[in-house]
DNA sequence: CTTGACCCTGTAGCAACTACAGGGTTTGTA
DNA sequence: TACAAACCCTGTAGTTGCTACAGGGTCAAG
């Protein structure tokens, strides 16, 4: 199959599927006389397995790792078990620090409440409090926020 | 004061001053004999004002909107508000995203308890399944994860 | 024989920085 | 006064994972 039919069959644009490609996430597929790139079972299958690593939030990097396991089924699996330790902890840190930031946009949101001038608006003067390095809600200790 | 006392007194990077200024979000600073720039007060809060806003997530052409009305202050607020608003939905959908990848990790990561070939690991199946289509943990049904 | 759909390579863009390279200036110290 | 370290300048390229052209070639249907 040629590479718009791969893309289809795997809900992937074409750009990508070069793009992996030039990422050595696929293998090199085959030429027809034209130049096209002629692709079998086995890419589909490699293409199919990249976008679900990526759909569970993998980076290219990893997926590539995973990729090598998948080449070499003898290898011992700890790798494996590792990156996805380190995808739990990287998925966890990110919602924490999203939980955070929600608190944060949450308490400064209830600061207006109706239809003012911004000057009067206690969410720019929260904001312009902050900036004078004054403590705010979002922030309540002094300056150096980071 | 120059570039460098900025930086370290917002904990910013000297690049990412530049950076602003070029972006139209710091206001152009006073140039000295040798070309050095030169701040005041103004900038000094002006950059917390941005670093405060980047803590809170907001990406910068929101904080450029904001900036606006902190310097027109007899303008309508109701535009803050719905940056605010914007910006918390975008989290809560993010968190939303994150909460799912995280379970599906959950459910990958038990497949595998103990050391063994890569082509034994629960792990590894599971995304191998998932290559051919078939249903796997983190997607159940058939094919067609988006 | 022409139109449209497909394919190719190569480059530039997105966001928000970060990291140089290759230069000039200032400041402190010997 | 000489010199080195620390600072500043501009401009460009890199990061991640794509996406979007520009400017061409190929192919099948009508």
């Amino acid at each position: 199959m040629r590479i718009g039919e791969l893309a289809r069959r795997t809900g992937c644009d074409v750009e990508t599927v070069r793009y992996y490609e030039k990422e050595g996430l696929l293998t090199i597929p085959q030429r027809d006389g034209s130049g096209y790139r002629l692709y079998a079972g086995q890419q589909l299958e490699e293409l199919q397995f990249i976008r679900h690593c990526r759909s569970l939030g993998m980076p290219l990097a990893e997926i590539r790792a995973l990729l090598r396991f998948r080449y070499h089924p003898h290898w011992d699996c700890s790798g494996v078990n590792a990156i996805l330790d380190t995808q739990i902890v990287r998925v966890q840190e990110q919602m924490q620090a999203l939980q955070t930031l929600l608190e944060q946009l949450y308490l400064l949101r209830t600061e207006c409440a109706q239809r003012q001038q911004a000057g009067e608006c206690g969410i720019m003067k929260n904001l312009n409090q902050a900036a004078k390095g004054e403590p705010c809600l979002c922030h309540p200790l002094p300056s150096s926020f980071a």
